[in-house]
DNA sequence: AAAATATTATACTGCATGGTATTTATTGTT
DNA sequence: AACAATAAATACCATGCAGTATAATATTTT
């Protein structure tokens, strides 16, 4: 069984990650996060060395909540093919799924952290290419088993699909417009079928 | 001539509007503004009445130029299609067009104003607004000449290419690597001669 | 159950924040 | 050039900030 001290350190992470999503690392504070978790600085700060790190934690738990998501999407029974339409699925109501998370972590932290926390950017870049790379696998996947047909290297493609992915991600978050989500989605089902398959 | 509290002012707003852009509204502080301008609280606070009227003006400002700037590029001389291709040739090289404003005001501010400040979200919002109008105009003229076929109308297929642009520039700035732009420009001109010209 | 330990609450730093009232300096007008 | 009007600098609020030392309270371990 895990002892105390584990128990509210997973409380606080996961209390205190939508909101540092949603307000960015300079916009919260330490008072947000007492207030959300009822718990005293006090208690915060015997589990945290500083605000730096609840902030890293916090993000590394969304990004891993988002990882396992897609990793689940992307490890389905199927084809490569079926394999990226439950992928291109799961964005199509991903402003449903982040909304648990305070938003995209990959783009809210991303941009947040841009001139603010270097470390933070870090680990939003790890996590893109992570992402990456899953979608780049299942796609070689697709060309040793025959099915696809590919114009640029696995890597290159999954690249591209997964930038006009975020572009949807980021006007729908921008406008609050979930159609950019809906309209991309069926755009690159469209793609997919038009260009890679075979 | 212009007054010297007109060229003051003028002058604030453009100093502090990539500072601004750069570190959101809450990660400014007045006494990174003072500091950028030389100047004095007194001095800031003479020409604007708080922070939020100044981050707002400054948002604007960036904005304008923006615009003014696609402006530029969608009333070039030529077919409709060539003005596409002007187009997408400006954000070939967005990085460098938007290091003075200190990244794309759009994405950040978007970002950013997101759950921290209306008033920016609505002005962000507005931008995006016009921006996609303008494209829409150049389709809805090429259509009228004859010159392209559409698959959707000229705004949704405005609001496509734009989001297609916009998750380069995000993927670009949060990872520092123009080859997101350079990838999907590349990819968006041949889908305007595959899938719209005529 | 008692003692030892680990965890949370309290109270308090020192400092930076946005904003303002007032004084000083600069500008434009007669 | 003298004066009136405007603009900028200074000095100062009150408040909120991240962070800490210490005291109180739980939780383990013996």
């Amino acid at each position: 069984m895990s002892t105390k001290a584990e128990r509210t350190t997973a409380y606080i992470i996961e209390t205190v990650a939508p909101i540092f999503n949603k307000l960015g690392y300079v916009g919260t504070s330490m008072s947000d996060l007492t207030e959300a978790t009822g718990l005293t600085k006090g208690a915060i700060y015997g589990n945290f060395e500083n605000k730096d790190s609840l902030a890293l934690a916090a993000f590394e738990y969304n990004s891993k909540k988002l990882l396992s998501e897609i990793d689940e999407k992307l490890n389905s029974s199927g084809t490569s093919l079926q394999k990226l339409f439950v992928l291109t699925n799961f964005y199509r109501n991903y402003d449903t799924f982040v909304e648990e998370l305070g938003g995209c972590p990959i783009l809210n932290v991303g941009v947040d952290a841009n001139h603010n926390n270097s470390q933070l950017l870090a680990a939003t870049r790890e996590t893109i290419k992570t992402i990456e790379g899953k979608i780049a696998l299942v796609l070689e996947n697709g060309l040793n088993n025959n099915e696809l047909r590919l114009p640029v290297t696995p890597l290159q493609f999954s690249k591209q699909l997964f930038t006009m992915i975020q572009g949807a991600v980021a006007m729908a978050t921008i406008t609050g417009d979930r159609k950019y989500l809906i309209n991309t989605i069926a755009y690159l089902d469209q793609l997919i079928v038009r260009e890679i398959k075979k």
